[in-house]
DNA sequence: ACGTTTTCGAACACTATGTTCGATTTATCT
DNA sequence: AGATAAATCGAACATAGTGTTCGAAAACGT
């Protein structure tokens, strides 16, 4: 259990790569950032860098590591707060509209979508093993995995799209027509079963 | 109105580089394929190939016109034919599965989803057009735009999900899945007022 | 058959990736 | 504090792909 935290320096050169990418993506967008802009803003070494990433989407999504982090932590405590996943992604957006200028250096770009897609995958995977338990009770319903995946990339998709058009709308209105477009539909396959986890 | 057609060697050059990128991305898949794979195949001069086109995006999107035009055909005749979207939808998943083959090659890659997004788009600005006829009329409803998002997006993603991932549905099933999680929610919002253009 | 347009292909400059290795610095342990 | 182990540095190198240039050759339309 004792794990033994690694050498300072290992801890060092992560953090300042990971921080240099972010920097340098918001200055540049995804797309054109090189692994020569981070490490030379990092100052750290080429054969560093490669002695800790395998290659540059290594940094990337590992990079992004934290921005999945801050989902989960939205996502557990939304679903022990709330009964319905309203609350939840209403928290979500919240949380997004902080983070804007960052989706939207992201959103859009095409290695950007790498992220996007990440945390996309991350969401049907929460929502997959909740939906799992919850509708396996009713025969000929609809499979979990594709309300899982409706449920994830609609809501990412909305998401990423509100961010990167600078839509006029708050992220209290935005959960707003979400929930109202998506609502009925899943009440109907779900008829009121709703995170019983 | 008259156009005159251009010289045989353009189109025949054009012509033979969309469909060496297609068998290339077939083989290879979308993101290894480079610029020297697709003049190698097609037997075209390297410099010809730039004369022709931009970048290696601009190849790639030109190639897959064809594709965004039978999402046209799909559009067109379905809007005729029926007075609600679902038939167009099912129409839609029958015409991706004959060409599973190329949109998994498609789907999840990094670049690939350049053709998934701009065919989203397409679909989007399609949508767009026609929803805000329909939704001036009412006040404080939802916006057009938000819409149009919302169903392209969702669309999409559950049509390159279901081909990615092999999943054991048929087009119609999956029409039907779509349909069960959207139409509720879009009734809502539109109250019968259907594609009325 | 003739003038025009396109194609060819090889050479070139450029940018970025990823590896290697000996010298140097820095952390850790006792 | 000193010995040992580990991480970092940086410069050089190999590789690979992009996009341009230009004169010669080929194919086209009429």
């Amino acid at each position: 259990m004792t794990e033994k935290s690694p050498d300072r320096r290992i801890q060092r050169t992560r953090q300042l790569l990971q921080d240099a990418l972010i920097a340098v993506i918001l200055e540049k967008g995804y797309d054109a950032a090189t692994v020569q802009d981070v490490i030379d803003r990092a100052n750290v070494g080429r054969s560093t860098f490669y002695a800790h990433f395998q290659d540059k989407e290594d940094l990337l999504l590992s990079g992004f590591e934290h921005l999945r982090t801050e989902f989960e932590k939205h996502l557990l405590s939304a679903s022990v707060t709330s009964a319905s996943p309203w609350g939840l992604s209403l928290s979500m957006f919240q949380h997004a509209e902080g983070q804007r200028q960052l989706y939207k250096a992201l959103a859009g770009k095409q290695g950007g979508n790498v992220v996007i897609t990440y945390i996309q995958k991350y969401l049907f995977t929460y929502l997959h093993t909740h939906l799992k338990q919850a509708l396996t009770k009713r025969k000929n319903g609809i499979p979990p995995e594709i309300l899982a995946q409706y449920l994830s990339s609609s809501f990412i998709s909305l998401l990423t799209w509100w961010l990167d058009t600078d839509s006029p709308y708050s992220a209290a209105q935005m959960n707003e027509f979400y929930r109202q477009l998506v609502e009925p539909g899943v009440n109907g396959v779900m008829a009121g079963m709703f995170f019983t986890s």
